[in-house]
DNA sequence: AGTAGCATCGACTGACGGTCGATAGAGGTG
DNA sequence: CACCTCTATCGACCGTCAGTCGATGCTACT
C-alpha cells in the first residue's frame, strides 16, 4: 500500500518522529526501523529523504538551536526589561530546558546522547554568541559591565550555563543546586564586571530547574 | 593454537590495544574485531575479561584520568612553585594534551568520540576537584585570592580549560588562540579574585597548544 | 491513452556486538 | 603416570542494525 505525500511534508514527518525518539530513547538506542514503524514508511523512503541516520540528527539539532535562538532574540529586543536582565533571560530562554518541552529535559543529557549533546553545544554557541553581542556591548557602553573580552565572555557564560544546568556534567544532587546556581551567578558577575549581587534576582528563576 | 597468559597480563594487552585504537580511530569506528586481530585472541577471550566494549572504554578513561591526576598531584605538592602558579600548572599537567601523548591530542576531540569525551570529563572533574581544593584554600588564606565558592570555582575553571583547549568546542582558528587564552586567563583571575594580570605569565605556556 | 519521473516499497547485504558450549593446557593428587 | 579440576581460550553462531538497490505504484502533464 502506497501513500504518496509531498516531499516537504514527508521530510517533516520523519524529522518530528525522529526527534521525539532520539530525545526519549537516545540516538544510539533509536533504530531507523523504530522511526519507520511510527512514520509508517519503508526503509527506501527514509533514505530517499536523508542520506544517513546522522544527517537526521544534524537537521534536528539545527531545528532545536534555531528555536532557542528565536526565543532569545525576542527577549533581547524587549526594551521593557533592564539591559543586564535581558542578557541572562535570553540565555535562559534559549535553553531547551526552560521551554515547555519536558521531553527534552531529562533525556538530552544521558551519556548515551553524548553525540547529540556535543553537536547541539557547538551549533548553539555559534548561533547564540552573535545574539548576545549587542546587549553586552551596550552594557559596557552604559557602564553596567566592564570587560576586555566581550565575545569570549559571552561564549564562556553560554558554555558554563549549558554544561552546568542543561547537561548534568557534575552530577549534582538536588540539594546542591541552590549553592551551584549562586556560584554560577557570582562567576558571571565577575566575568562581566558588574556590581556584586547585580544578578541576585535570578536565583529564584533558576530555582525551577530541579 | 592456544597461548595462555596470566589474567592480568591479557587484560592489560587488551586495554592497551583498545586505548590506542579508540584514540586514533574513535570509539564507534573501532570494532571489537579490530582489537581481537591486533591482540591476536578470539572473541570469547575478549568477553572473558570484559563484559562489553563499553566496559573497556570506561576502564581506559579511568586510566587516563588517573594518570593526569597523578601528574597534577606532583605539581601541587611542589613547594618550590609559587602557590597560584601551582594551581594553573596542575591544571595544565593534568590535561592529556600537554603530556607527550600526541596520539590523544588530535583524536580525543572529534565528534565521533563524544562518548569517550563526555565520560572523560565527568571522571576528570570528580577526580581533580579535590586535588585543587587544598592549594586554592591556601591562596584564600594567604590573601592571594578572594572568593566565596572555592569548590565551584575550581570546577568551573577545570571545565572551561577542558572545553576550550582540550576539546575543540568553539572550533577556533589557529590565529584566534592567543586572544582566547588571554580571555581565559582573565576570566580565571576574576573568578579566583586575584590581582589583575596575576596569571599573565601563563600566556606562553598555553602557547604550545597550536 | 500514453508517458515521464517522482515517491515508495521491501528484500537483501555486510558488519558488528555479544553468546555459548567445547576444549586445551597447567597444576595438583594419588 | 593416570586422573582430575579449573581457568583461559577458542570460534561458530545469533540477532540487530545501518544502509543499498532494482522494481513499481502514483501523479500530472501531454
Amino acid at each position: 500500500m502506497k501513500t504518496v505525500k509531498e516531499g516537504e511534508i514527508r521530510r517533516r514527518e520523519i524529522l518530528d518522529v525522529a526527534r521525539e525518539l532520539f530525545v526519549t530513547k537516545g540516538y544510539d538506542h533509536t533504530s531507523v526501523n523504530d522511526i519507520l514503524k511510527i512514520v509508517d514508511i519503508a526503509k527506501g523512503t527514509f533514505y530517499y529523504y536523508f542520506a544517513s541516520k546522522e544527517e537526521v540528527l544534524e537537521a534536528i539539532i539545527l531545528d532545536i538551536v534555531e528555536e532557542g535562538a528565536r526565543r532569545a532574540e525576542i527577549v533581547v529586543k524587549d526594551q521593557s526589561i533592564p539591559l543586564l536582565n535581558r542578557i541572562m533571560m535570553a540565555i535562559m530562554a534559549q535553553a531547551p530546558e526552560f521551554e515547555g518541552s519536558d521531553e527534552i529535559k531529562e533525556e538530552l543529557h544521558k551519556v548515551e546522547n553524548a553525540k547529540l549533546e556535543r553537536l547541539y553545544l557547538k551549533a548553539m554557541l555559534k548561533r547564540m554568541t552573535p545574539v548576545l553581542q549587542e546587549p553586552v556591548l551596550e552594557c559596557i557602553k552604559e557602564g553596567i559591565a566592564h570587560m576586555e573580552y566581550p565575545t569570549e565572555c559571552i561564549e564562556t557564560i553560554l558554555l558554563l550555563g549549558h554544561m552546568m544546568f542543561d547537561c548534568d556534567t557534575f552530577e549534582w544532587k538536588m540539594e546542591e543546586y541552590p549553592q551551584k546556581i549562586q556560584a554560577f551567578l557570582c562567576h558571571a558577575e565577575r566575568m562581566l564586571g558588574t556590581k556584586e549581587g547585580e544578578l541576585n534576582g535570578f536565583l529564584q528563576m533558576f530555582g525551577q530547574i530541579p
